[in-house]
DNA sequence: TATGAATGAGGCTTCATTCAT
DNA sequence: CATGAATGAAGCCTCATTCAT
């Protein structure tokens, strides 16, 4: 509102808002119809501007796709951090990351996930060419990972499997092929399936057997 | 019948084995590089025939590759089959079921999963179109449920969870993902990671603590 | 007259000023990448205005290269003219001329011959639209025309050659082709290379002198 | 006509034949229009194939300007070499490439010329990236110093003017700019055309006779 | 049947030109 | 006037598919 930024930041905005657009549009048909089934053209009919219009913003559809993988990383791994740093315990850590996944307001956006793990062609391509990919997802697996180790320490996990195991057994369970057929298909609110997950994640699938208790 | 198909299986055989050959290929080249970037050229070149040759054996790229996954599919349920039919109980089974998965002998040939899955592009535009494919899945899971079902009657597991998120958390655990996870980035037999991950799918992650024992 | 002429003329030198400017970045890009390597956006940049201010002076790039090339031919035809209209003899406008060409002041802002004489495309495209450069060309070989028709009328040269031919023959010594191969691969002052090509245009031009009749 | 060769060369010879119209359009369209405005759907259109054939036989645009490059190029020097390391005296080697260069079956297909020498776009971005291009020209060059060499030796040419500087003009006047002013626009046959280059040439060329010594 | 040359639709990208601010 | 964001035509290239041999 100053005037210093006045001027500058309508036009500015207008830049971002039309890059968010952008990135919208081609997270959708990311997820849609994956990197190669997109076209610019598509996306900037989506946008509604002209195939130039996009390449005002990203030099090549790697580049926009790359854009766009890492504004959903990045938004991801902000949500993760504030629970990963929070007092809570570990396990309470981790409940919070999957009612983080599963929750409304998250996946809203994130297609995302659905766009990068799955699919092998572009985490090849692309993340060989950007080291800071590798990196930010390396610096959230090293926050889980501490997350796992400080429950072992704790005693409030199991320390026989080995905590990388756990890391991407975790990651697994919140993928979002999981996630798909568990909410697209079944019916139950999402707050019935963190429950679900949560508990089996933490006891297992095993029956609370009275044989267990005597047994001892 | 007999006597036309003495002479016609030489070249029935011969044909049944060259599209043998080439669904291996496109099997590797699928798993190595994807849909888009696999051109029915290298295919062709990788048997040692001509681009005409495989349209005499598949009317299109994406029929060719339809026709390697069914193949995979099918091949994955018979092993399946033998596994869930079994007279085993229903943990015994599922425990059976992982060791299929990450065992030697579906690994080899089933970098199909990997295909499949992992890829929206494929799923989105394939599955859609062979209602075929989602028949077959839909037996496997079938069967899948019903053990589960079987447990839970048998008081083997935990009746609290539904069935069909359990089934969704299966497959989690074992999708290519946590596969390529698991085996390529950790130093693991593959004896070792079945045990971790049965462990794991049966009692969960926390730790047997002596209040459990003790409150009771 | 004057008094309208006072403070309009400001801005008309401004505008001529810019307009000189933009002409002097075209030249340059045109000598340094050619018509088509060359951009709007690059000579924008260059002058320091914006693409949109290019177009304030020039309908379009073909335009603005015209423009350019005929700056440069009058700026050429007036230095040639001083030469050709001086009360030297043939041969000596026609030395004066090679100097002139070959001469530091020209070279220095003429990388023009380069751009017009070497690009088909240009001169294909450029020329045939633009019948008023098709006429400068030809009053100034108009003009050499004449200074070889002197010669010859004078005895200064053998008369056996036809003019145009010869006018051919000097213009292809003169060319940016010449010149560039011999300025840039020979190690030769400016005055020696012009000493060279004198003496060879002359020699060879030069009318069977006495000399040379006596010995028969 | 042998077996062998009979049916491999038949297809070699239509693929052959279908890469010279290629290049020959390639050819005519370079001179035509220069290397920007000649697109790969023109020079498709005018063999009568379609766009994708071109790429059978050539790599890209730039691959297949190289090629009719060297081709024009070979083509020249092999007629060339004939006449430099026949027994002539330099003079009439000289004179020999004077003649082959404007001679009628050297011309019909030799839009080559113009393509390369007058387009310093082309010879600095092919150029630069074919090793063997400045070597062929290089090889070429030094056959032609060779003759002047020889000819001053022999006392035929006069030795005042550097070699490389002579190479240079006899270019020049070669070249297809001299070519085209003086064949398109003056009426006169290409021997009377040869003739009077030639006199021009070798008459400054010439060694002082005794007759021009002895008149001093 | 088998081949592989030919096709041409379709995708990415560039850049001269326009026009709202 | 000046700007520079937006446009979209046009060019290069790929590759699934066809078809004459």
């Amino acid at each position: 509102m100053s005037v210093a930024d006045g001027p500058r930041s309508l036009k500015d905005r207008q830049r971002e808002e039309r890059e968010r657009l952008i990135l919208e549009a081609a997270e959708e048909l990311l997820a849609e119809k994956g990197y190669h089934e997109m076209s610019i053209d598509e996306i900037a009919a989506r946008v509604g501007v002209s195939k130039g219009t996009i390449y005002l913003h990203f030099s090549s559809k790697e580049e926009l796709v790359l854009a766009q993988l890492e504004r959903g990383m990045r938004r991801f791994i902000q949500s993760a951090d504030v629970v990963l740093t929070s007092a809570a315990s570990p396990s309470e850590k981790l409940r919070s990351l999957i009612e983080l996944i599963y929750g409304q307001t998250f996946r809203e956006r994130s297609q995302f996930f659905t766009s990068v793990q799955e699919n092998a062609e572009l985490r090849n391509r692309l993340l060989d060419r950007k080291r800071e990919f590798h990196e930010q997802w390396e610096a959230l697996s090293q926050r889980v990972t501490q997350a796992f180790d400080d429950g072992k320490s704790l005693g409030e996990f199991d320390a026989t499997t080995p905590t990388p195991l756990l890391v991407s057994m975790f990651w697994s369970l919140l993928s979002p092929h999981t996630y798909e057929r568990v909410i697209e298909r079944e019916q139950m609110s999402i707050e019935e399936i963190v429950n679900h997950l949560s508990r089996f994640f933490f006891k297992g699938l095993a029956a609370e057997t009275s044989q267990e208790r005597n047994a001892e």
